[in-house]
DNA sequence: GTTAGCATGTAAGGAGTTACATGATTTT
DNA sequence: AAAATCATGTAACTCCTTACATGCTAAC
């Protein structure tokens, strides 16, 4: 009954949202601008177009901006429908939410979710990276597997690059909170926002 | 008919290739050691080994190390064909190497692999980087499309990692460029690998 | 003695890719 | 007028997950 319950689904909605496309420019879009599904196939992308319509969730017409002349360039734009079943995953965080490829997506469209959700979204993204950093760490000093030199960089740049993300959504959870904050009459104080330190 | 040809095939075959191991401990190791896989399922485990047993690549051999009284725990480990095979995996160094996936298992295994596979498939992946930071900067610049904060914070993080990894790829490709260089018989070099610089 | 973790599997299905097939529009 | 790129689609297949099903072993 093909559910198409997955971040393409939400990511094409998203896009969608900003202005009505055809899966051509479509499928540009989820790559450059929102680093997700870098090279995804047509033979992926126009059967979940397909689908979206068959839920009445966008409506494909022929586009009109060349007269008569053209052949048929189906642009797709999002329905009522579409635009509230849109909101509804917005607002799901759910652990789906902080995996690697779902994160990227939500935070994109983090400017129309609102305050609660993102911030359940950060910390708990947080959380899975943390985990993330105890297995690694874990491995690391259990048994002092004796690991080759290649193996251990490797397992080095991970870390690095894992604790990074961390501090990164530290300072984005930072700024969610002052800026919720902000609107209080009598907050204890204002943190830095803006991008921070460098190390 | 099972193709199997993925990087799982690689990863196990490279972790049996250090010791016997029975599926479960396998399993442990493709995330820890590898990074890879990080929660692979049974489900595609055991089918994987089922098959590479079938291919005759590796063998199953009850553990020995309980007389008698334990029930089957199934070692495997690998054959001389197997061997023979993962060598062979281990010196394809084509676009299929730089991929996010496969990168990761393949240097893993750099310590069994010969000099020259090794930085065609290093310089592969920074190139790979390379067209990923062309087409973010890109993007960026082309149209100065007007995203809203998160897609732009986003993008910046993105940027920010591929560019780090970049330079991580740069260090290990001038330690084998000077490594090759300093093959004398003589010494045996005690290379920093990994991460070194701190800003 | 029961919970938690070790250990092995299978069947159904989801989410994507590859390879194929077609045609329109723009650039050289 | 040829080549490149834009644009849309389908069928077969791959790889992996989920949900189920089973039983052993250690610790509390």
């Amino acid at each position: 009954m093909a559910k198409r319950s997955g971040v393409l689904e939400l990511a094409v909605l998203g896009l969608l949202h900003e202005s009505p496309m055809h899966g051509y420019e479509l499928r540009k879009r989820l790559s450059s601008q929102l680093g997700a599904f870098r090279a995804l196939s047509y033979g992926s992308l126009y059967p979940c177009l397909k689908e979206l319509v068959r839920q009445g969730l966008i409506a494909e017409s022929t586009d009109p901006d060349a007269s008569g002349t053209r052949r048929s360039k189906i642009v797709y734009q999002l329905t009522a429908d579409g635009k509230e079943h849109f909101q509804q995953l917005l607002a799901e965080s759910g652990p789906a939410s902080w995996d690697d490829e779902s994160f990227g997506v939500r935070f994109a469209f983090f400017g129309r979710t609102d305050a609660d959700t993102r911030m359940r979204i950060l910390v708990g993204r947080r959380g899975r990276l943390e985990e993330r950093l105890d297995n690694l760490r874990g491995s690391f000093s259990r048994t002092r597997e004796r690991l080759d030199d290649y193996t251990t960089a490797l397992q080095n740049h991970g870390l690095d690059s894992v604790e990074r993300e961390v501090r990164w959504l530290n300072e984005l959870i930072d700024d969610e909170a002052n800026r919720k904050q902000t609107s209080t009459p009598s907050s204890s104080e204002a943190l830095s926002l803006g991008d921070t330190t460098k190390e």
